[in-house]
DNA sequence: CAATCACATAGAGGAATTTCAATACGTCGA
DNA sequence: TCGACGTATTGAAATTCCTCTATGTGATTG
């Protein structure tokens, strides 16, 4: 399962076809290469065989051979891990003012606008 | 107070110099640059210069002259609420089987490890 | 006002990244 | 086994990024 690392995740999300890919695979659950490339239109094969590359290397994504055909998904658990990590490292840094599920409340996901 | 962007708050992160910049502001509090590049050791003062920039462009810092001094500090709540973009983005996939909040607890930054 | 201090900006070199066309690899069906 | 299909890899061009030195800018001091 790969050490994990702020920095080479946070470089892996630095680029907007990933995400998309990553936004994709959350959406539409398991997919083909050919249909992710299809849904973008805008990018080759051998790019987006790159960028899922990049993916797994940092195990964001998983991926299985079925077949010809090879079926990439998002790796959920580990996509949250590394964003709870991205929060435990630059987001507890005043505790005491509140507590981190406070700051949660405040600022995170969950937070009413 | 600039439009937010996963991909950009991404790219700003995506550097190990800029994330321990964050890091020791966060530790420091407010920091004269000069006093950055010191802690570091290993960067000039134009490279500094050139990442707090960057992050400056991100809102994740913040900065006021004083005197012939410029201070840098930590944009905590910005911070936090890209932080929080992000795991609204990538973490809320499977909406159902748990609420935000128990995922939160799960894999999220107050996780009991 | 001149010198100095603290920092920003300009410019350049080099490394890393993004992307594509071409090609190689692995699998299945005939 | 041969051809076709789906995907990965290679290699190269274009762009972006990181870092440095050199220099510019704004503020204080003498």
């Amino acid at each position: 399962m790969k050490e994990m690392d702020c920095v080479s995740f946070c470089r892996a999300l630095g680029d907007e076809t990933r995400q998309d890919i990553l936004q994709l695979l959350q959406t539409r659950g398991e997919m083909r290469v050919n249909d992710i490339v299809a849904a973008f239109g805008r990018s080759s094969q051998p790019t987006i065989s790159h960028h899922l590359k990049v993916l797994k290397q940092e195990s964001l994504v998983t991926s299985r051979r079925a077949g010809k055909e090879i079926l990439y998904a998002l790796n959920q658990n580990n996509v949250e891990e590394c964003c709870g990590m991205l929060w435990a490292k630059f987001a507890e840094g005043k505790a005491g003012l509140s507590s981190p599920a406070n700051r949660l409340a405040e600022h995170g996901p969950n937070a009413r606008s």
